[in-house]
DNA sequence: GATGAATGAGTATTCATTCAT
DNA sequence: CATGAATGAATACTCATTCAT
């Protein structure tokens, strides 16, 4: 008879937001943020269309706080916060790290290419995770230069460091491309490929490092 | 001021097909197909809406008609009809074609890996332009398998032939999917950088090619 | 920590209901009725939504209410129910009765005002208010014929008596009609008013009663 | 077979806009602005609801334009542009013009008052009319002080010319008061009462001249 | 008595598509 | 061939109201 505590009400809230986040993602990724339409996602969430704005201010607002929070997922995976030096077994630990991310974060990384391909949408997010004149375009990540900063930092220096043989030609910053690209095309790879090319994918990691290490 | 003539009538066709489709390939590849409206294409490309309905069936069979016809014109530009060989010189040609063409289809390519992004459309591309079975998954290029069966073969074959240095442990099939993977990864960052990083680009591809050949 | 006697139950009753009361018509006055929403309200009054539907049955119901209340209110300052005869000093009474009256229930006579101008709301009012036959057009208060009979029947007297000056052409009906519109002009105006111009209120209900008494 | 020349465009467009706007106004006099749906326009226009939007951006952009519109109208009615100079003649035409127009643009005059009503909306309308500095308070018409600075000017001339009989105690700018809500108040009046009214009013306006010329 | 999560009918707005001229 | 007015289905969003606790 009495209300419930709002130690309850927090619950309840918490629970129908990462549901609501979760299943919009899910359908963002898949179907496109622009073809999926509130009413599909409320429908498949088992609500309905105005629960969703008891918590999100709109549709944007939705796709905002799913970034936000996927973007601090991921970011946290890597514990930036240390001493800014990156040895050899952390540069491989970081790659296969980040071969793992694609595959859990699946979803939320296909969102993400997904909006980095529209022009004003890449600019939005560039300008919002690149500390103004922090990087070169050569460090971009095709827009997505996320904490950049500082793991471009350490990158730079560890593929400086390297001088690979001390081949001649060796050049670091045609390097540090090379291995974004190659990232980049893995990701893109990965996050569309299904589960029967994880050994493939495997192999392919272990190449990328062999490479680059 | 007399009739004009049905060439001249066909004329007039064409020239206005091809306004209509280049106008809305800029603006689907840097928009977006669904933030695009017919207005805006009719607006931009200085017609009426209802013309563009004269010359296509619907928003969809334009967007069709610009991806076939980009499509075939990026398989024009690697003369597929030879002889199936695929020289080592032919391969560096190959490569750097490949880096002409996405800067100068940008736009296309742009829209493509937009649309490859959504499910539903990766899925009816597959279909489309790969023949069933003529492919491993390792050989797809992430919905990308484009003249597929064809090229592929060819770079399956250079790949296998080259068994680089004899290295122990060289996989052909790894290698091929490092090198698709690199090119992807080239390609996502190529299409997303302005003029200033034309050398860079340069760059990259000639260790794209130092590393493959 | 005994239960709460029935008696305190109602306290809390009438407290909450004159709180939601106050409280709504302050925003239905200032805002408009269809622009404040309940949450609104709720938020205001620092009570929540569901507890205003245990006291009213709808936003509608709540406005009447406060109407209600509100005309019964201004209806007990006159008391009325004297000996129906309008003596000069109780006419200068009145009209400054009024004066105070307008700037006392400001936020109900915006209220009213702004429902009386959309036709179904003054149509529904006239009829609840007006005794049917009870007035000839000429002494409609556009609408406003509040406890109409009473009051009407002894102003139409009091002016029908005077005869100012036995000036010729001297019309009752018409210094009725002036003397209400002029009533009704200086309400308007004054509920809309800011404190500064109290003064200048004052010197017009001044000459209000100087023109009519 | 050939298209509409750009002349019979503008003319179906001006008419649409004429009819969608008379429309609008009739509803948004009668029923309120809020209340009034777009469908319900629309459908009593004969018109699709998408068409309006073809002419407006919006509704509250529709409301805007009838606004502009009428109070154009309104000016218009009064040729302003004189020699600034209010002659006894010219006092008398000017009420008597008041009462035409309150007749003719009934429906406006609905709406102006209702969105008068309304805090925020009167506040806007007051900053759009008034030029900052050029009135007092004192001259303010219930926030209808429209292209006041000029009439205004006139009035305040006329009024402190007239010294009425030398009556001491005669105040100019009570007067002006006076004048205003008397004036409000037959508008208020005035425009919901019906036809059957017409002699009532035609005396009303009769005595206001009587009174304040 | 009190709470606020949940609902869904209703509303403004968009946009691909049609069609008379 | 060309135009743009007109349509209406679809979509995001609002808000009064209900109800389990």
């Amino acid at each position: 008879m009495s209300p419930r505590t709002s130690k309850q009400y927090e619950e309840i809230r918490e629970e129908k937001i990462a549901l609501i986040m979760d299943t919009a993602l899910e359908h963002f990724a898949n179907e496109g943020y622009h073809k999926t339409t509130i009413n599909h996602i409320a429908l498949h969430a088992g609500i309905s269309k105005g629960l969703m704005y008891n918590y999100f201010d709109s549709k944007e607002a939705l796709l905002k706080a799913i970034i936000d929070k996927s973007v601090a997922e991921v970011f946290s995976y890597f514990d930036i916060d240390r001493d800014g030096y990156l040895s050899e077994e952390e540069f491989e630990f970081f790659v296969r790290k980040i071969g793992i991310i694609l595959k859990e974060k699946r979803s939320f990384w296909r969102l993400l290419f997904q909006l980095l391909m529209q022009n004003e949408v890449r600019e939005q997010f560039i300008k919002s995770f690149a500390p103004s004149g922090s990087l070169t375009h050569s460090a971009d990540v095709a827009g997505l230069n996320l904490p950049a900063s500082r793991i471009m930092k350490m990158m730079t220096d560890y593929f400086s460091r390297k001088k690979k043989n001390m081949i001649k030609g060796y050049d670091p910053i045609v390097e540090i491309n090379m291995f974004i690209i190659t990232l980049k095309g893995f990701a893109v790879t990965s996050i569309y490929s299904d589960d029967g090319e994880a050994e493939n994918n495997e192999k392919t990691i272990n190449r990328i490092i062999e490479l680059f290490k």
